[in-house]
DNA sequence: ATTTGGTTTGACCGTCTGGTTAAATATTTT
DNA sequence: AAAATATTTAACCAGACGGTCAAACCAAAT
């Protein structure tokens, strides 16, 4: 029972650390201090920090990537699964606040690990871009591809979490209430944003008429 | 004349490591071996890590952050404004493929500082909620706030900067110059998908009818 | 009560790192 | 050319950091 929590309150306290400061800028020491116990204890769970690090890693990875495959397999319009995909990630960011700066930092601090651990994740882009031209094909939506519509939904949702020191000082004179209103906001105004920018029929179209 | 150009020695290969590494991750004597110096060079022209690194802050961020206001202070529709801002921004990270990971990297680790920098920076919201409030009242696009606006373009456009290798290997296969050419046609991607967000009448419209 | 096996700790070690210093070497000034 | 000033270098230092280890502690089994 004590080695079970134990266990819990470091990882715990390294998942603060690591994703907060990064591989680069944790420190053992932090860790131990923030879990309440010696230093030599980290070793004695985890062997060493890249070991320790590597569980925080995978847990933070898992809890993002599989997400937008899981939610385009179930069956709904794509709109609807749209609005779902923003909103998890509004939540999960929302619970994480430094996760998006983790994530980026990692993503290029060891691309070569980072890609091998794609492989795994059962991330298919063939499968994605089949759900968005069926939505296509049904005249639902403007063309577009998966490599375009996704980047663009996760590049929204994220920026003002990963910025939000600029956005909070630029456009709510440092309040930090208003901000995370505006965060919530966000479900509702990038889904909107989305769905005006696929279902508008194109400038220079001439079709339906 | 040597001391000139040991100086921008050294401040090339401070921005390529410091930009590539961060704070935590850059090493003095990497700086020093990239420029070809001695390591004692770095503090006789910079005294210190942290002086060395303002240097490079001060500049990276001067690059990016009065560049949205100089655009949209000149006299074009809002919607080349935004082309043009995209094209910028994806000029400059094709330039500095790792400033965006910098960028959120130091923005999250000393806010603080962060702020204090965005006083001086001439950003004015006021003045960028006008420029797009006008556009809605002469009918050419739907309403919405600079505070959502800029962070979409902006998150649009970063996002596959920042995540690269993530991107890269699910959509391209891992192929480097099929990226590189994606990257080039978000240019007209991101720009186009804004526009019809912004030029497409609500679905629950009640004006014009 | 003693053994046993897992858990926790304090003291310690080697290495890395930012930074200093004094001397050597160019460069400019007089 | 000599003095003065700026530039460059090698050697060194103190502190921080990741990691080790032997001993102490503790709970359960015998």
């Amino acid at each position: 029972m004590t080695s079970e929590t134990t266990e819990k309150k470091i990882l715990d306290a390294a998942r603060d650390v690591f994703i907060r400061k990064g591989m680069d800028g944790a420190r053992m020491q932090e860790i131990a201090d923030e879990a309440g116990i010696n230093k030599s204890l980290l070793h004695y769970y985890f062997r060493s920090k890249q070991k320790l690090f590597e569980a925080i890693f995978q847990e933070a990875f898992g809890l993002l990537i599989p997400e937008v495959m899981k939610i385009f397999k179930e069956e709904d319009s794509l709109l609807n699964k749209i609005d779902r995909v923003v909103d998890r990630y509004v939540n999960v960011f929302s619970n994480n606040p430094f996760l998006p700066q983790f994530l980026i930092g990692e993503i290029n601090r060891e691309p070569e690990k980072f890609v091998k651990f794609l492989q795994d994740s059962g991330i298919d882009p063939v499968f994605l871009q089949n759900v968005v031209d069926k939505e296509v094909e049904a005249g639902n939506i403007n063309p577009i591809k998966a490599a375009d519509l996704i980047p663009n939904m996760i590049g929204m949702v994220l920026l003002p979490f990963a910025a939000r020191p600029l956005l909070q000082t630029i456009f709510f004179h440092g309040d930090s209430e208003q901000y995370d209103e505006y965060l919530n906001e966000r479900r509702n105004t990038v889904s909107a944003f989305i769905k005006q920018a696929l279902t508008r029929k194109p400038l220079d179209s001439n079709v339906s008429r």
